[in-house]
DNA sequence: TACACACCTG
DNA sequence: CAGGTGTGTA
């Protein structure tokens, strides 16, 4: 009954998310389907509107000196709660003062340059093919606030004084606002240059397969086709995608003709399973991401020559100019995504090529995203306290729109990637500064993410792994999505088979409301928890645990009480400032991000009471002078607010 | 018998 | 916080 409560919610938000969406990015994340080793359309098509569009790296990577110093980017509290929310990035408005406006765009740049360093990082560094098998360890040994930490470690000790160089000492010359704003603009350009490409790349090959297609997988390509021209339709170049077309048709299924035969592999397989695809479907599919695979790398070494062809210490400046503080989830995103990106090196295998190639074309769009003013992650208090009834309105058009056949998993990992990703940033891009409208779309694409997760468990009960629920519960974003992606390759929906901390910390939370949550209560309290006796019993036994702590603190108060020669009961409150509130909260809520309801106060006052009243009147000495006091206290459990069955709340958490 | 709970312990 | 144990309940 919860769970249609919470698909609800999602339906809401997803379409709302949809309403800002003219977004275009989704055939960027379909290279993970396509590559292929020969270099021809896709290298032709890339390296021509390079040509024309010119990639200075200049623009990708301005110096960091026009925006801030080193010291200031350590400094300045960029991802903290309450970052000012302005306007998209993208929509440029004039800016005449050293304000926040002035901080947003220095925080925006740094966000960019970051995940574009972070890409140059990984293709700069040696390959190190073994490395995989040892970074995963590392990944699920260590947890991602140390890498995190490790990172921003890291950060801190490259950061070095740089010397200015001329270009950029002019640009500081002619004023910090109007620079920042020109690089933001050239940033933008140069961005939208690629996303065009990639989405013209896309339409090609959408264009061949529907060519080839038969009947059945027609029907999917045409919807896919109309989703990707909703998405990037406007934007997109009709008239030269007819003329080349044919000919890259041509080349394309010379290059299938070629491929036939080979082996298929493993990721191949996998969706041949599920997408039923054919051996020919399959080769092509295969052909495009070599094809990719080759073409990307290309791209990115020819930007990075351009870098590495500035003056010495340039790239170094860039990589230090990069933001520090930052208690936001995304910048663990980084450290994960600089590591996920280094692990995949050249020399590895095609397929992981291209992941990672895909991975960085992924963070390269999402550099004029990732500072909407709408996702910084706010603490759960400020939400909870502003408004604790307020539950997101979340909703995943894959959902929706599930009824979509596996067989047509091509179509179905476009809408996917459309409507859990792309969809999130296409409202990162098109955010407006009307906060009210926004609302609806609060919410981290992780979180939707996770959200969309369970209602395709909910539609499919299957389960997933411990540890795969970890990734997404727990790495970043960017990781997770990975881990999503994969999912919904191996058509597997899941659910937490074990609980989480994150589990565990929500739970302490909702015992503000509740000190004897019933099994089933807590079953609708926990949806992404894959319930059997075992997390029943884990679960009960932690409100247990919190209830031991919570009438230990009370009976100890209450003797204290009586120490203190305290004769009326009536006299005894727990406040917010008391002792025993404050033991309390760092039980129940370490860091003291969630603003404890009053409810609680007045139910801790009357359990200390009751204490008091038993102890001084000698009822300890019966061995269970306690259970009138639990039975007293058992009635007054409040409702839990609605959002804690929200994914957010446990995103939250995690990231807070 | 299964479950929830409190209590004790590490 | 989890494991073990004893008790009460359905």
């Amino acid at each position: 009954m919860n769970g249609s409560c919470v698909s609800e919610q999602d339906v809401d938000s997803s379409s709302s998310g949809h309403s800002g969406g003219k977004k275009e990015e989704p055939c960027l994340q379909r290279y993970l389907l396509f590559s292929s080793p020969s270099v021809s359309i896709i290298s032709q098509l890339l390296s021509q509107t390079t040509a024309n569009r010119g990639l200075d790296p200049n623009f990708l990577f301005p110096s960091p000196q026009t925006t801030e110093s080193p010291q200031e980017a350590r400094d300045c509290p960029s991802f903290k709660e309450g970052t000012p929310t302005l306007a998209s990035p993208l929509c440029y408005t004039p800016i005449s003062s050293f304000g926040d406006t002035d901080q947003f765009y220095n925080e925006h740049l740094r966000a960019k340059r970051a995940r574009v360093e972070s890409i140059i990082r990984g293709m700069s560094l040696s390959p190190n093919p073994t490395a995989l098998g040892t970074n995963e360890a590392r990944d699920r040994e260590c947890p991602v606030e140390k890498r995190s930490e490790n990172y921003r470690e890291n950060k801190r000790k490259q950061k070095l004084p740089q010397q200015q160089s001329p270009h950029v000492a002019q640009l500081a010359g002619r004023g910090r606002n109007s620079a920042k704003a020109e690089e933001c603009r050239q940033l933008k350009e140069q961005l939208q240059v690629l996303q065009q490409q990639l989405r013209q790349l896309q339409e090609k090959f959408l264009q061949v397969y529907e060519f080839s297609d038969s009947d059945q997988s027609h029907k999917g390509m045409e919807k896919t086709m109309h989703l990707l021209k909703g998405k990037c339709g406007d934007s997109l170049d009709e008239s030269h995608q007819a003329a080349t077309s044919d000919q890259h048709r041509t080349l394309l299924w010379r290059s299938i003709s070629e491929m036939e035969g080979h082996k298929v592999s493993e990721e191949e397989r996998r969706m041949g399973d599920l997408g039923e695809l054919s051996s020919e479907e399959r080769t092509f599919s295969e052909t495009l991401k070599h094809e990719l695979a080759t073409v990307v790398s290309q791209a990115v070494d020819m930007v990075l020559k351009k870098v590495l062809s500035k003056p010495s210490g340039h790239l170094a400046q860039l990589y230090n100019s990069l933001p520090i503080s930052a208690p936001d989830s995304r910048r663990e995103d980084f450290a994960t995504e600089e590591y996920s990106i280094r692990k995949w090196l050249p020399g590895a295998s095609s397929q992981n090529l291209v992941n990672s190639l895909t991975e960085a074309h992924t963070e390269a769009l999402s550099l004029v995203m990732d500072k909407c003013p709408d996702f910084h992650v706010h603490p759960i208090s400020s939400r909870m306290a502003r408004k604790s009834c307020h539950v997101p309105n979340m909703n995943h058009p894959l959902v929706v729109t599930s009824q979509v056949q596996e067989k047509e998993i091509l179509s179905q990992l476009l809408e996917y990637s459309q409507n859990g990703h792309w969809n999130s940033s296409s409202h990162r891009i098109a955010c407006s500064p009307d906060r009210s409208s926004q609302e609806s779309l609060d919410l981290p694409w992780s979180a939707v993410k996770l959200k969309s997760s369970v209602m395709r468990h909910q539609q499919y009960p299957m389960s997933f792994n411990t540890a795969e629920m970890e990734s997404l519960a727990f790495l970043p974003a960017r990781k997770a999505e990975c881990g999503e992606l994969q999912t919904v390759m191996d058509g597997m929906p899941f659910s937490s088979e074990a609980l989480t901390p994150g589990h565990l910390k929500k739970a302490k939370l909702m015992f503000f409301f509740a000190r004897y949550p019933s099994s089933t209560l807590l079953k609708t309290y926990f949806p992404d928890v894959q319930f059997n006796r075992c997390i029943s019993s884990q679960l009960i036994k932690w409100f247990s645990n919190f209830r031991e702590f919570y009438y230990i603190q009370m009976e100890k108060f209450a003797r204290q009480a009586i120490l203190e020669e305290v004769t009326d009961s009536k006299h005894l409150m727990v406040s917010r400032d008391s002792e025993l509130f404050r033991t309390l909260n760092m039980h129940y809520n370490k860091g003291n991000d969630f603003e404890v309801p009053d409810r609680f106060l007045e139910v801790a006052s009357m359990t200390l009471r009751e204490f008091f009243s038993a102890v001084r009147a000698g009822k300890d000495s019966d061995p269970s002078w306690k259970k009138p006091i639990y039975k007293i206290i058992s009635k007054l459990d409040s409702d839990i607010p609605d959002m804690f069955k929200s994914f957010r709340c446990l995103q939250e958490l995690v990231q807070s």
